[in-house]
DNA sequence: CCAGCTAACGATAACGTTCACGGGAACCTT
DNA sequence: AAGGTTCCCGTGAACGTTATCGTTAGCTGG
């Protein structure tokens, strides 16, 4: 039974049932030096027997910053981001902070206004999957807040990086097309801006036209192959940009009368949730998302501590399962 | 190149500039009454000027209610949710609330925690899929902040519900299986708590010993589906609490030699993405968890407006595919 | 024994809003 | 014409922290 008025404690309250000023309150809390063990211990077990809470947002206001982060998007409901973002959220939670996420759809209208909303919010750092925000929006940003972005090159000093070693998981899964036995080769790239790495690490050992783009979905991938296949009958082994791609790549074949990982194979990038459901399973690129996250999360505290902006890279590892 | 110091413009500099008090400017932004027509196009007009952006802290200092929802899940990365994820977060930032998500994994302890969060924070409500909280916890919850849960009965007057009708699509599930001539029906249920309508629904039309719980996971569908057929090996309709346990159902079905959408029927729940994936392509009653999670964030910021607490029901429809 | 230092703590002043008032001018009402 | 409303708008205070600076007691060194 609530009595009604559920007025707040504040650290005065605490101070005054500690039998101190609030100021060393705030200093017991914080961990500031010039405080006593003693006293320091006795405030603690007051704030802990009253259940004292600091309110975020006084202490917001006169430190600018709260105890959340940013995590912004493309499509929270694309397969690869959950992962991701459970990895985000799980390190942030272990380290105290809020997480809010935005999604952008990739489009740079969106990608700046999330930034301009992050800033307003006082955001502690912001973590970001841009892509559509050019450098120098972004080094911007990475100037106003605490900045890692993934997947992408850093456009400033500042701002920290993660990011999936595509050219080694791009020729992971060409030698292993090759190693099948799979001559000749084509791409399905993802038509998005600024992930070049796959495409260009294809055509080191492939011809120019045997890249095919398309939207990086299901649908995409079928129309993709059956295009690709239109002008190249004779290519056998197919690499996708993502399994999205992949997966259309592999019904579409269905459509055809024809297997994947019997005449053809057919390689996804990601390893998303369903790769390993499908019929045939999917040989695809791992990245491991919810690492990634983690990792994210992990440089973006470093940042916090006042260190240097990391960069950071991550290895693939090719999964071999039906398809190819 | 940003003039180094970048001072914040405050309420006081708009008022200065548009020649009023700054009471009269926190008027202009917060459509309060009390102003005229003409000044508050001006002071709006400023604000533009100035690009002003008022301080988040500050005002929630004021008002102890920020411009902030929290999502409460068990795991974002459980295929279910992102879609769910994805209309609140739209439907939120439409409203200009930004969104922080909390994983809890169903557990009592992390949902105890989320909602202390939430209430520190000082979010202007909530948005709950809570599993394993009881209701007088739940309550209490909802007495601290604007409260609404999915798929669960409300515990008190105060807070909101919307909810998937169950029922009906157990229904409709079961109807369809003897529909397409299978007698016997069991059923592969979510090992969970407070889930029974799906189960209850089933039970209305079929015996008490069809019904095997294991975890709503893939491997949980394929170990409980052998253990149903095991028991009773006349059952040629299978019906799952959710996809999960359908696709691992298909997937022991397959490992045996059987194939889903023949001999067998297998239908599934939730129709998550990878459903229409698979192969057999899989029947599932689709719920539409865009519109779930738009709805959600409709009722609450209904009930931030100040009506009384909504109870929505989603209706259910069925999808048939191959596999039933 | 005193100047000088340090450790530990307190008092005051912000931070930027909104709330509760109060007040003047214009407009009615009788 | 006096009193009452209504419409606008401004003034002070308060929300709960932390930064800055001041103060006191105890200690050190000469």
């Amino acid at each position: 039974m609530d009595s009604g008025r559920s007025v707040r404690v504040t650290i005065d309250d605490v101070a005054r049932a500690a039998g101190v000023s609030r100021q060393t309150v705030s200093r017991a809390m914080n961990d500031k030096g010039d405080i006593s063990e003693a006293t320091r211990r006795r405030v603690l077990a007051t704030i802990e027997e009253l259940d004292y809470r600091p309110s975020a947002f006084a202490r917001g206001m006169r430190t600018q910053r709260a105890g959340t982060v940013a995590l912004v998007l493309p499509d929270i409901a694309n397969p690869f981001f959950p992962a991701v973002a459970r990895g985000v959220f799980d390190a942030a939670a272990a380290r105290g902070l809020a997480v809010v996420v935005h999604n952008t759809d990739a489009d740079a209208g969106a990608e700046a206004e999330a930034g301009r909303a992050i800033v307003d919010a006082g955001a502690a750092g912001a973590i970001g999957f841009f892509e559509a925000l050019d450098d120098p929006a972004l080094a911007a940003l990475g100037r106003r807040v605490p900045l890692v972005v993934a997947d992408r090159p850093a456009p400033d000093g500042a701002v920290a990086t993660v990011r999936a070693d595509f050219r080694t998981g791009t020729r992971l899964a060409c030698e292993h097309l090759t190693s099948r036995g799979h001559a000749r080769l084509g791409m399905l790239d993802g038509a998005v801006e600024n992930k070049p790495e796959r495409r260009r690490a294809f055509l080191e050992t492939n011809p120019d036209d045997h890249v095919v783009a398309a939207p990086p979905t299901v649908a995409g991938g079928a129309a993709a192959l059956r295009s690709l296949l239109a002008r190249h009958p004779g290519i056998t082994g197919v690499f996708a940009f993502n399994d999205l791609l992949a997966i259309g790549a592999v019904q579409a074949l269905r459509a055809a009368g024809r297997r994947a990982g019997e005449q053809i194979g057919v390689v996804g990038y990601d390893d998303i949730t369903m790769a390993a459901l499908l019929d045939p399973p999917l040989t695809t690129v791992h990245t491991d998302k919810y690492e990634l996250g983690r990792t994210l999360v992990e440089v973006l505290a470093h940042r916090l501590d006042g260190h240097p902006a990391e960069h950071r890279v991550l290895a693939p590892r090719l999964v071999v399962r039906g398809s190819a």
